[in-house]
DNA sequence: TATTATAGAGAACGAAAGGTCACTTTGTCA
DNA sequence: TGACAAAGTGACCTTTCGTTCTCTATAATA
C-alpha cells in the first residue's frame, strides 16, 4: 500500500497535462506511466476532473507559497551588473527547472477553458512578474542605479520581452541557449537605455 | 449543393479548435454547427486530422500573405505621435478582429504538439512583430525621431510587450479596455525613453 | 491472531469518439 | 430531358473513453 500515491498520480498528471492538455490526456496511460492499473487511481480521486481540481489547487497554493508574500521578493542589486546577474540567475533556473516548465504549459492550454487556470496565468506570466520587478526598480531607484520613472511601468516593460523568450523556451526547447543570449543582450540593453 | 462548404467547414474548425483545442474538439460537433451531419464532412476532408492540416495550410498561407512580403510593411511614422496612432489601430484591430483572435488561440493551444503550428507561433507572437518593427524604427531613426539604436533589439522591447497585453486581451476579453490603455501608455513611455 | 480499512487488479459497462458504407437528393451539362 | 457526379443522410462499426464493480492482497490495529 504505497504511500504517497496521490502526489504521485499530481505529478504525472501535471506531466501528460501540460504535454498533451486536459482533453488529449487519458487516465489509462496516466495510470500505466505509474506502473498502475486505470480502476487504482479511483481509489484516489474520484474523477478524471478531480484530478485537474487537485492539480489546479496544489498550483494556485505553490504560487502563493512561493511569490505570495513580500518576504519572498528578490533582492535590490547594488550595481546594474547585478540585475543581469540575478535576472539569469531567474530566467535559468524557470527554463530549467521541469515542474515550473509544465506549469507554464499546462496553465498556456487550459488557460481558455478553466477559470482558475486562467486567473494563475495572467499572474504567472504578467502581473507577477510585474510586480516583483515594480519592487527591485522601486530599489534600485532608490540608490540612484536607475533613473527616476514610474517602476510599475520599467517593470513591464523589462519583464515582458523576458517571459515572451521563456515562452520561446517552453515552445522551442532547442533555442533555449540562443534565447538565453537573448535575455541577456535585452538586461543590457535596457540598463543602458534607463540607467542613470 | 452547397457550394463553398469546404470553407465553412475550416471556418468552424477554426471556431471549434480555438475554443476546446484539437483534441477537444469532436466531428458532430463540428458538423452540427454547420447544420450537417458528421458523415458528410467525410465528403470534404479524409479524417479529422485532414482538416487540422487544412486548416493550418490556410493559417500559413494567409499569414504569408498578409505579412510575408516586404511591400505589406506599415509606413514609417513621420511623427512619435503617429507611433502611437499606427499601434492603436493594429492593436486595436488584432484583438477585435475574431478570425485573428481564434487563429492565436489555436496556436497558442497546438504549439506544443504540433510542429508547424510551433513555427507558425514563434512568428505571431515574436519573430514577424519584431522583423515588422525593425523597419519601422529603422525609418524613424533615418528621420531623426528616434535615438540610433539596434533597430532589431528596440522592436524586440517594442513588441514583446505588447504582445503580452494582446495575450491578455485573448486570455481576459473583459480586460480588453484596460489593456488598450495600457498600450498606449506604454506606447508614450517607449517614445519618451527612446526618442531623440 | 483475527479484524478491518486501504490499495490495487481485472473484467465489464455505457457513452462517445472517429470513421465507413449504402442510399438518396440535387445541381450541372450533354 | 436524362445521365452523372457531387453533396448530404442515417445506420452502423470499431475503438477508446471515463467510470464502476467485484474481488484480492496487504498493512495496520485491536
Amino acid at each position: 500500500m504505497a504511500k504517497g500515491t496521490k502526489e504521485k498520480i499530481l505529478a504525472a498528471a501535471l506531466e501528460q497535462f501540460s504535454q498533451k492538455g486536459y482533453a488529449g490526456t487519458n487516465i489509462r496511460e496516466l495510470a500505466a506511466s505509474l506502473g498502475l492499473v486505470k480502476s487504482s487511481l479511483y481509489k484516489h480521486f474520484d474523477s478524471k476532473e478531480a484530478i485537474w481540481n487537485a492539480l489546479l489547487d496544489e498550483m494556485i497554493a505553490y504560487y502563493a507559497e512561493r511569490f505570495g508574500s513580500p518576504e519572498h521578493l528578490p533582492p535590490v542589486p547594488k550595481s546594474p551588473e547585478e540585475l543581469v546577474e540575478m535576472t539569469m540567475r531567474m530566467v535559468n533556473f524557470t527554463v530549467r527547472d521541469e515542474r515550473i516548465v509544465m506549469t507554464r504549459k499546462v496553465l498556456t492550454l487550459e488557460q481558455y477553458r478553466d477559470a482558475r487556470a486562467r486567473e494563475l496565468a495572467t499572474k504567472h506570466f504578467l502581473t507577477g512578474l510585474t510586480d516583483m520587478f515594480s519592487h527591485v526598480f522601486t530599489g534600485m531607484m532608490d540608490r540612484g542605479l536607475l533613473r527616476r520613472d514610474d517602476p510599475r511601468m520599467l517593470a513591464f516593460a523589462y519583464t515582458a520581452p523576458i517571459s515572451a523568450l521563456i515562452h520561446l523556451c517552453d515552445r522551442e526547447p532547442e533555442k533555449t541557449e540562443e534565447a538565453m543570449a537573448q535575455v541577456e543582450a535585452f538586461s543590457r540593453h535596457f540598463l543602458a537605455a534607463y540607467g542613470v
